[in-house]
DNA sequence: CTTTAGACTTAGCTATGCCTAAATACGCCG
DNA sequence: CGGCGTATTTAGGCATAGCTAAGTCTAAAG
């Protein structure tokens, strides 16, 4: 018999998942100190919550190793990160944000809207499938696509490619990716890449761009075929 | 000198305030019991929070005499009030929400949105002066328009009248009304008082609607001249 | 003028979620 | 293998905001 997902858990606890779920999307468990870096948090506090957490069997902890969610866990992140994504993208096409200034009010609307407002903001987008910076929506039921991606700079010179995914939340890098064209669903081609970490030049519609290599990380593309 | 407006409230300040502000909108004082009633909170919890918004320069407290808010309670209140008939008129005009089920969204909204979101909503909505259910939206700056109105009971047989404002929270008696027509802005005769507080008689675009007193109480109406 | 019901406040407890200080475990380096 | 530094947890507090139980004030009725 499922449990009831419970559906009304604080801000924090919401909080506390959705970090959760980043740090362990690649495969490892979350540590104490890595979330409480992120949420900018004592690891005390980090520590008695991940205690709660795992009592509400929203997460599993092993002391001293990590912790990582439960099937439950997992649910309730992904309702919060479908929600966030609806809502920046919602912001984005019909209220003027742009997408570098969405984040944080999303961040704080994602705790206040009902099941009920997230979907009709998602039908009145037309259910998209990825929010403004390319990260892909959950569907309602949690479903999540996996598309892959190549970082930029591991794209070889000559090849076409076109720009899927931008993985950086800071406000000034996407407000010059903007002012650069270099935004997802933008067709380019890897013109050059300088050695010991140099930038890559690419051309876009003919035009030139060079990108320092840390940004260039942060540009996730999909290859042809 | 202006004192900064405390801009970061609690969610639970900010709907004591306006409780508060809404029982004394008469000019009379809250008392403890009737915003625990409204509140659904013991009595005491309430005291202890008025003793906290009195420290808070935000309610004048009167020992077992009742409380009133100051100034800035009071322009704290009238920023909640904006913000939630905004986003009620937003969830209707835009998202299909129907006037009868915006309120509990609005209540959960209000205390998330930053100022700059509901001020794209207003002026994505043409900034609206009364939101679906006739009720004034305050100005950005605290300015709110009193209009008078006269609630339909008081209406002499033969005058024509306009609904201006429905005074109900009542999911229910909003949608019976919504069906009958009887909405803000409609224009209606007074066809017949019945006596002993019987029903009223009005007809509207020639149908004729027999609205009990209770609910006839909550159409307040503008006359003519 | 007293009594008394009801409104209001005080006292003291609970839960959440944060903190600092102190204790303890892990794992690496010598 | 032992020690040491870092990560982590435990212990003990604090603030907010709720609660019940008990005491106190007000005002109306006798």
């Amino acid at each position: 018999m499922p449990k009831y997902a419970a559906n009304d858990l604080s801000r924090s606890v919401e909080d506390y998942l959705k970090v959760i779920y980043h740090l362990t999307e690649s495969g490892e468990s979350a540590s104490t100190t890595a979330i409480a870096d992120v949420l900018d948090l004592a690891a005390p506090s980090v520590s008695g919550m991940i205690k709660r957490l795992a009592e509400a069997g929203l997460a599993e902890h092993q002391p001293y190793k990590g912790v990582t969610l439960t099937k439950d866990g997992r649910h309730a992140a992904l309702r919060m990160l479908r929600r966030h994504r609806v809502i920046e993208t919602y912001l984005v096409s019909h209220l003027g944000y742009t997408w570098d200034n969405v984040h944080d009010e999303a961040e704080k609307l994602e705790h206040a809207v009902s099941e009920d407002l997230v979907e009709r903001l998602s039908r009145a987008l037309g259910d998209p499938r990825f929010d403004p910076h390319g990260d892909p929506i959950p569907a309602a039921d949690g479903q999540i696509v996996d598309v892959s991606t190549t970082p930029l700079p591991d794209i070889p010179v000559g090849e076409s490619v076109t720009i899927s995914r931008v993985d950086t939340g800071s406000a000034e890098r996407l407000r010059w990716l903007a002012g650069a064209g270099l935004v997802p669903g933008v067709r380019i081609t890897m013109l050059d890449h300088q050695p010991f970490n140099g930038p890559v030049t690419v051309s876009l519609n003919g035009a030139r761009r060079v990108v320092g290599r840390e940004l260039a990380e942060q540009l996730l593309c999909t290859r042809p075929e």
